[in-house]
DNA sequence: ACTACGATCCAA
DNA sequence: TGGATCGTAGTA
């Protein structure tokens, strides 16, 4: 996807990176794919954001220009993948949930939950910052296929105590690779 | 320097 | 429901 679909409200660039391909391509030639199927999306008035509180060294990429990843390291064990919204100056990302990796069941899936994708793909803060719309780099997301409304179900967010009431959790539904259900 | 906490995951 | 595990940010 282009860096000018990144540039909108961070809500609308959730929903729409339903069903949109995340590709990794690893140093020795594997390349694994697979469609996006759970995302969430956090904003600058957002209590649950990290950039809530204003710049810091941590959440700096969000700041920054549309389509970038923003990786942090949570838990003292997990990373996770976002994607920076929004026009160069304001806040804004899409937490990537879970991808479709084509495992026959849920308990075999190990794409679904924002820690286990980053671990399985290799993605850590070396990742923090890259550009995301550029189909060169090691990790990139480029267009899938579409999601129609009647696919999509949206909830409130996983894990957070902030702004928990919010909708603003979009998943594929019945994708085995969806990270919980209600 | 010290402390509390977190956009998770898995076992029990 | 609780433990693992550690970077970040706030306070002293």
């Amino acid at each position: 996807m282009p860096s000018s679909f990144y540039d909108r409200p961070t809500v609308e660039v959730a929903r729409a990176l339903l069903g949109q391909t995340l590709v990794r391509r690893f140093a020795d030639g594997r390349v694994f794919s697979g469609a996006i199927v759970e995302v969430e999306a956090y904003t600058a008035d957002d209590p649950a954001c990290h950039a809530f509180g204003g710049r810091k060294q941590r959440c700096e990429v969000m700041f920054g220009p549309p389509g970038f990843a923003y990786v942090y390291f949570i838990y003292g064990m997990y990373h996770c993948l976002n994607v920076v919204t929004e026009s160069d100056g304001i806040a804004g990302a899409v937490l990537i949930r879970a991808i479709d990796d084509s495992a026959p069941s849920v308990r075999e899936s190990k794409t679904n939950g924002p820690g286990k994708l980053c671990r399985y793909l290799g993605i850590d803060r070396e990742f923090n910052g890259i550009p995301l719309f550029d189909a060169k780099q090691e990790l990139y997301i480029k267009s899938g296929r579409t999601i129609k409304d009647r696919e999509v179900e949206i909830s409130t967010r996983i894990g957070i105590t902030k702004a928990a009431d919010r909708l603003w959790r979009f998943h594929v539904k019945d994708n085995h690779s969806v990270s919980r259900r209600k």
